[in-house]
DNA sequence: ATGAAAGCGCTAACAG
DNA sequence: CTGTTAGCGCTTTCAT
């Protein structure tokens, strides 16, 4: 686009922000009663005062700098949250409770969005440090070690949310992945379906993966059904595009099952895409269960049956874990969710017909 | 749960972090040098104390505090971003392409979460302003008059994105609501279809609304088709449970157009949900145009076609604008992304058969 | 009830 | 090349 010198150019000019000083002068008190006033402290100063320096705080414009105040209160008031993947529902979900409680407790939240890598993650550690954050919610991947390193030597509060430490020992707050995974595949079974499938997020995954298939073998083991690993599939991942990729190891069982557990919402409805385009019926000829009740399960046609968590809600409540550890240097070392198995209509129940 | 009394109790001890002067007795120098070294100034130290006291602040651990040098630089290196709606996808995307081009130039996010409250977004436009954020971008709203004052009043930098004011007086970045409706209606006409359903937004909003019924008008008009306002009707929002609230409105048009043109993907699905529970058959007997080329477009079948809008990269152009005009209080004035009509299975081409 | 003064951790002149 | 010093805007004793 042609633009003339200066026509798309916009020029801002700053005014410096009133300090405490002057409104100190302007209202004939020292800068100790100003800011005793504008603090709330319930003593040091008459009605006459406090009126008088609130009037000049008013026509000044005047709004305390909180960064000046943060130096000697050591408290920033400010949390990081480390995101693998800003852009899915899951995340935005969990974000939503996370900043909730924080605007509820007068606290900010800085998003980090590291992609799942190992680098940017410690980049983001590092700034947020030096920002001196109050504290950091570290999101649905494993703590590696070079995190926890970083976190403990400048003693970072930290509480993982949807994630954990294989020893339990950094507070976190989740739901029972491998009983959820149970839960969900007992109420397939009790449908009637007895051949099933899963669709493994990825199974080296400490903690969303392998605690689900866990439970899923679990689940059939105690129902007398024998676990067969052929019927088991690695996505490598919970996305959508993880489906397509996994295409052609997922078709040979589309005979073989009646029904396919999904380690996410979004590869069951990756799922529910591949199977219907074989020209397959969902849930005519084939049942699918997914895990999260993300909105996508009821966007689709049929709508899909789900293990709910309860992401928002888990999210308010790590906000809340980590700011109690700020203020009080303790908390809670962790919480666990309860699950939901939500029947929708990508599941059918075997036994009516 | 039980839990014994300490049982379920984190306890954290945090040691005060190191200062620029612990390294300077250390490292034997001055403050005045090791800021120095730190801040890789070019001149000021032989290469034996850099070394010196690059070793004292790695045996330290020593990071420095960016809440300081912050009182004097009088720069956070923070920017708020105001989402109306944190968990939709579009937000998302946005939020990716902000966050990305703050991580490339050192500077951190405060997500803001309105929910297009007006209480809501003054209160986060207050402490974002004690926070003394270098900046804000305003997301996808209007502006309005008690938002504006509180920003020109502190002249806090704003750049609008995905939103404008009538006078384009504030820097912004967009595509073209209306030409883009145009083309994407045009490009339906293009396929056969000559009754068209318009499903909008929010006829009153100003940005997303209006232009977009506009573009729909001019494109029939242009292309001589008579302009049935009947066949518009406003779902008063852009979510996907906006649609179920209009279906009555929606019904009575299904037989009597061939094509629906929807202000947002959101819309598409739901309308396209709608639709396929009536009975109907997308494309055969309805074609559906979406806005936005959200992920939702090619998870559902059939496949959304769109009007696609570069969310990551004007939320990129936004933050990229925003710091321009932090850093030399002078940036562009305006950028209009071009958009792209995407033409998947929901719509039908009626000339082949 | 109020004010003076000492920092919080750092940068940026200004000397030397 | 290096150190001293004066703040940045605010809170918080400690006097008065």
């Amino acid at each position: 686009m042609y633009s003339v010198a200066g026509v798309n150019v916009y020029v801002i000019e700053r005014k410096v922000a009133p300090t405490i000083h002057e409104v100190a002068r302007a209202a004939r008190v020292s800068i100790a009663t100003v800011s005793r006033v504008i603090n709330g402290l319930n003593a040091g100063y008459t009605k006459e005062t406090r009126d008088r320096v609130l009037r000049v705080v008013d026509k000044l414009g005047y709004a305390p700098n909180t960064i000046a105040r943060t130096m000697i209160t050591r408290k920033t008031g400010a949390i990081g949250v480390l995101v693998p993947d800003l852009s899915s529902m899951f995340s935005a979900h969990i974000l939503r409770g996370i900043e909730e409680c924080s605007l509820r407790n007068g606290r900010n939240v800085f998003v980090s969005h590291t992609e799942s890598n190992g680098r940017r993650t410690l980049d983001y550690l590092k700034v947020l440090y030096e920002k001196r954050i109050d504290g950091v919610i570290f999101l649905s991947e494993v703590l590696r070690p070079e995190y926890r390193a970083y976190l403990e030597k400048h003693s970072i509060p930290v509480v993982l949310l949807a994630t954990r430490t294989p020893a339990g020992d950094i507070p976190y707050v989740k739901v029972d992945d491998r009983a959820a995974s149970y839960d969900g595949v007992s109420a397939l079974i009790g449908l009637g379906h007895r051949s099933i499938g899963m669709l493994s997020g990825s199974m080296e995954d400490p903690i969303a993966g392998a605690p689900r298939v866990e439970g899923y073998r679990s689940a059939l083991a105690d129902h007398g059904i024998r676990v067969d690993d052929s019927l088991i599939i690695d996505a490598h991942g919970f996305h959508f595009g993880c489906v397509e990729q996994a295409g052609s190891r997922i078709d040979p069982l589309l005979s073989r099952v009646t029904a396919f557990f999904c380690a996410s919402d979004e590869l069951a409805a990756g799922l529910l895409n591949h199977v219907i385009r074989r020209g397959l019926d969902v849930p005519g000829s084939m049942s699918i269960l997914g895990y999260d009740d993300l909105p996508i399960t009821t966007m689709v046609i049929p709508s899909l049956s789900t293990i709910r968590q309860p992401l928002v809600e888990m999210g308010d409540c790590a906000a809340m874990m980590l700011l109690d550890l700020v203020d009080s240097a303790a908390g809670r070392k962790q919480q666990v969710f309860p699950h939901t198995v939500v029947l929708r209509e990508s599941t059918r129940d075997l036994g009516k017909g």
